[in-house]
RNA sequence: GCGAGAGUGGCGGAAUUGGCAAACGCGCUGGACUUAGGAUCCAGUGGAGUAAUCCUUGGGGGUUCAAGUCCCCCCUCUCGCACCA
């Protein structure tokens, strides 16, 4: 047999180059708008160009390459596009440590991992690949950044920002990971800067409604989105200060609570912390604390447990009653949630409590329990539930739900305050310090200003001659000859804007671009709205509230720019799939615990890595890499190919498959019954759930069967038999080769096909072909199996009644036993239920 | 603390609407073919017991003729958020 070594083996190498030469040739994969299919956008996240691919981008792809196989089959229009996420700061690292420009080094990364791609086979239509680094992928990105800029969505202003020393930028909130930065793991500090934020904030509330309108996202993710945005009903209160203009305000969801407030607490950082100690005793006392608190990192400050704090020398005065309280800044206190201030009441928030005891200030009980009012002298822990008020002055008798309206109502009549909603969203920061970004299309210029680049000046294309300064950081602000320009406005001399975009701006909206390919006509066009939204994306869990909710913001501006008026939601179905675990960690090479693809391909095949992939584990979880796992992959592969070939040899292929009709012996009706069960099984296990694992395990049943049915002798004389054997052969092959498709076009084509496994129709079942004409009925005595019989299909009640106390082995139990009932399903099942049982 | 998800053999994992628990694969045991086997094929493989039989889906209760699956309580683990006012 050609194709093979001596020991049987295919050589998977040989066959798939073949084949993915073939295919590449035919364009099996490119594809355009057709109004005579329905359309099915299938994503993959683009890949990181790191260097080389890893075994979670294989993971990744192969499930949304057998997807995409699956649905083509199906008869969709599948667009399956593959690109690069192209910036970020791993180039200039590289740059560095190796004395290679970024743009080199990107470049070449993307030409050795596409070829790794490449040797996967996998279905993508490469005439749309994009990489993001190219200035006709980003100038596109510059204009919906100036269009925001006219509509302001973006802005720029002097801000408290997270600070990364290692990569000397600026990280938006989502790219903080438990104090550290996302990528490096440096604990991230808080800086005073400049920079654009793009008012992500004004869409909180839409974000949060249509999360509701994505029931194929995993429950997971969309909490995760939802407590990410925090929305919280509430109330601001304005506290007026003694003997100034000025009032403090703060947000609060207890506003039941307030004639129990018996003091304020600033964020150290709040403004008014610097202004109202100012000439004051407390003075220096105050900037110690606030020093020592800034220099905390974000973890470090989290991490504190001890509420510490620092009395302002400034009193505010109660809404309500006009009360002194003395105001504190203090550390527990977050600028970034809120107002960065709150009303302190002791007696019902434990953080306060704490605080009140540490300085000795009051508690005033307001909310009393269903035991009644305590003893603020015998408060050893705050009350935090919902009760009844007292000591609340008019509000008093009031259940804390009412007070929650009744309160703010209250403040809002007296221009105190009013009923609010807060969100922990913050505006998304994009301003990095960085060279190898998107250069955010801004000028300066003296007399008129902050100026965007007028529409026909884009791209600002990023200067490739630009080299990166040993001391890390960016080179362009050095860069005399770039930042010098003239000021679209006046004339005069300008200078552009050396900060460029945060990386995940290029990943907000590339799959709009996949859909509309031709970088000179603009972003979108009637192209987009035949294919957006996507209605698959795969992708790891670990960008469900960074990339996941900044594509979900910029799909709404791109419609409110009327860029895509038809976008709302840009990812229908959400699959995050596992990672790829090995020894209880998630492989990496830092771990040292990584498979590199590449050697297994070499060893295996790709079809035998695609097949592992999908069979270790359902697509969701974690997948635990097992090298005797692999090889059962390519052992389950090298049986298909003796099988199907020695039905080739018998002379399978110059016949066609069975179709039914002629009358068959028990053995090949069985099999014939199995192979519509295997297409059955695997049509609804991919549907329900894409669901690889049981496919390919129905799969290698069937195989087993054929195995089996071979062998038995009575079979060999049967006329028909060949034809059932071509007939598993074929279809074996055709269920396979979504997951291992070079290997299936072999076969198929061995089996006497012309064409591609990708070109034929998913098969359907044939219901008559699963029914059979006996049943193995179970019969049980209480719920305990007992015996099985083997019955005629359809037999009715009383038959299968009859049947079943005749079994001896049931007789047997049945002994001196009084019979209360027998419970029959038929074709399946007789329960018989004994007295006292 | 809040939220989400999960607990099934030695391992990865199966099990439509409640209806034979452990499919499929790995590993292991024995055998066949072989100069050889890390190729291939066959048989076996949840636990206890010589056997009949009994036990078994984190633990405990419940509903039901019948529960891995439904209900209640508890335990453990993973993930996310977390001084959120």
């Amino acid at each position: 047999m050609s194709n093979s070594d001596q020991s049987g083996r295919y050589q998977a190498h040989i066959l798939e180059q073949t084949w993915q030469k073939r295919w590449a040739e035919k364009n099996l994969f490119r594809v355009s708008e057709d109004p005579k299919k329905p359309k099915y956008y299938l994503l993959e996240m683009f890949p990181y160009p790191s260097g080389r691919i890893h075994m979670g981008h294989v993971r990744n792809y192969t499930i949304g390459d057998a997807v995409a196989r699956w649905l083509r089959m199906r008869g969709f229009n599948v667009l399956h596009p593959m690109g690069w996420d192209a910036f970020g700061m791993p180039a200039e690292n590289a740059a560095l440590a190796h004395n290679i420009h970024p743009a080199r080094w990107t470049y070449e990364n993307i030409d050795y991992m596409r070829a790794q791609l490449k040797r996967l086979g996998f279905s993508y239509d490469w005439s749309r690949e994009l990489a993001t680094c190219d200035p006709s992928y980003y100038r596109w990105e510059q204009l919906v950044f100036v269009k925001m800029w006219e509509k302001g969505l973006v802005y720029r202003k002097q801000a408290l920002v997270n600070w990364c020393d290692r990569c000397q930028t600026v990280l938006a909130n989502e790219q903080v990971v438990d104090g550290v930065c996302w990528r490096c793991d440096e604990p991230v500090k808080q800086k005073r800067l400049f920079g654009y934020f793009f008012k992500i904030t004004q869409y909180a509330e839409e974000l949060l409604q249509c999360l509701e309108d994505l029931p194929g996202w995993p429950e997971r993710v969309l909490t995760m989105q939802r407590n990410w945005i925090g929305k919280s009903y509430g109330a601001r209160i304005l506290f007026a200060l003694e003997g100034r203009d000025e009032s403090v305000e703060v947000f609060t969801t207890r506003a039941d609570t307030l004639m129990g407030a018996t003091f304020v607490s600033l964020a150290p950082e709040h403004p008014l912390v610097d202004i109202l100690s100012r000439n004051t005793p407390q003075e220096q006392e105050v900037r110690a604390f606030v020093d020592k608190v800034k220099r905390q990192t974000h973890a470090e400050r989290a991490d504190e447990k001890q509420k510490e704090g620092v009395f302002l020398g400034a009193w505010a005065l109660h809404p309500l009653t006009g009360a002194r309280m003395p105001v504190y800044a203090a550390n527990f206190v977050l600028m970034d949630y809120g107002a960065g201030a709150v009303m302190a009441v002791p007696a019902h928030d434990q953080r306060d409590f704490e605080f009140a005891r540490a300085y000795n200030l009051p508690l005033a009980e307001v909310i009393a329990g269903p035991e009644g009012e305590r003893d603020p002298a015998a408060v050893t822990v705050a009350y935090t539930e919902y009760g009844t008020l007292v000591n609340s002055g008019e509000f008093t008798g009031l259940t804390s739900r009412q007070a929650l309206a009744a309160v703010p109502d209250k403040l809002s009549a007296l221009g105190l305050g009013g009923r609010t909603v807060n969100y922990r969203l913050r505006d998304w920061g994009i301003s990095r310090q960085r060279y190898w970004g998107t250069p955010i299309p801004m000028i300066h210029c003296p007399a008129c200003g902050l100026l965007p680049t007028p529409e026909k000046d884009l791209p600002v294309v990023l200067p490739l001659e630009a080299e990166i300064p040993a001391t890390g950081g960016s080179p362009l602000p050095g860069l005399e000859s770039w930042v010098k320009t003239s000021c679209p406005r006046c004339g005069q001399e300008a200078r552009r804007e050396t900060d460029t975009m945060d990386t995940f701006v290029e990943s907000s909206w590339y799959f709009i671009r996949y859909a509309c390919p031709d970088y000179d006509r603009g972003i979108a066009d009637q192209r987009a709205d035949y294919w957006m939204p996507v209605d698959q994306y795969i992708g790891g869990i670990e960008h469900a509230v960074l990339h996941l909710l900044y594509s979900r913001f910029f799909s709404k501006v791109l419609r409110d720019l009327n860029i895509l008026p038809n976008l709302n939601e840009p990812f229908v179905n959400l699959l995050t799939q596992g990672m790829v675990i090995k020894d209880g960690a998630k492989m990496s090479k830092s771990k040292g615990n990584a498979v590199d693809p590449n050697d297994l391909i070499t060893r295996y095949g790709a079809d035998t890595v695609r097949l592992f992939s999908l069979f270790a584990a359902p697509p969701e979880k974690d997948l635990e890499w097992s090298d005797n796992g692999v090889e059962g992959a390519s052992r389950f592969l090298n049986r298909l190919w003796r099988v199907v070939n020695s039905v080739v040899e018998a002379g399978g292929d110059k016949i066609s498959a069975y179709q039914g009709g002629e009358e068959l012996s028990p053995p090949l009706k069985e099999l014939y019954a199995k192979i519509h069960e295997t297409v059955k099984k695997a049509g609804d296990d991919l549907q329900n759930r894409f669901q690889f694992n049981t496919v390919i395990a129905a799969v290698m049943e069937l195989l087993n069967l054929v195995s089996l049915t071979e062998q038995n002798p009575e079979v060999k004389s049967h006329p028909a038999a060949l034809a059932v054997l071509r007939l598993a052969a074929e279809t074996a092959a055709i269920l396979i080769s979504p997951m291992a498709p070079h290997i299936a076009d072999e076969l198929w084509r061995r089996l006497g096909h012309d064409g591609y496994l990708i070109d034929q129709p998913w098969p359907e079942h044939n219901p008559e072909a699963l029914t059979r004409d006996e049943k193995t009925v179970v019969v049980q005595i209480g719920g305990k199996v007992r015996g099985k019989l083997l019955m005629s299909s359809g037999a009715d009640e009383d038959e299968l009644k009859a049947a079943a106390l005749a079994d001896s082995k049931v007789r047997s139990h049945l002994e001196g036993q009084n019979i209360v009932k027998i419970m029959v399903i038929r074709d399946k099942l007789v329960n018989i239920v004994l007295e006292g049982k």
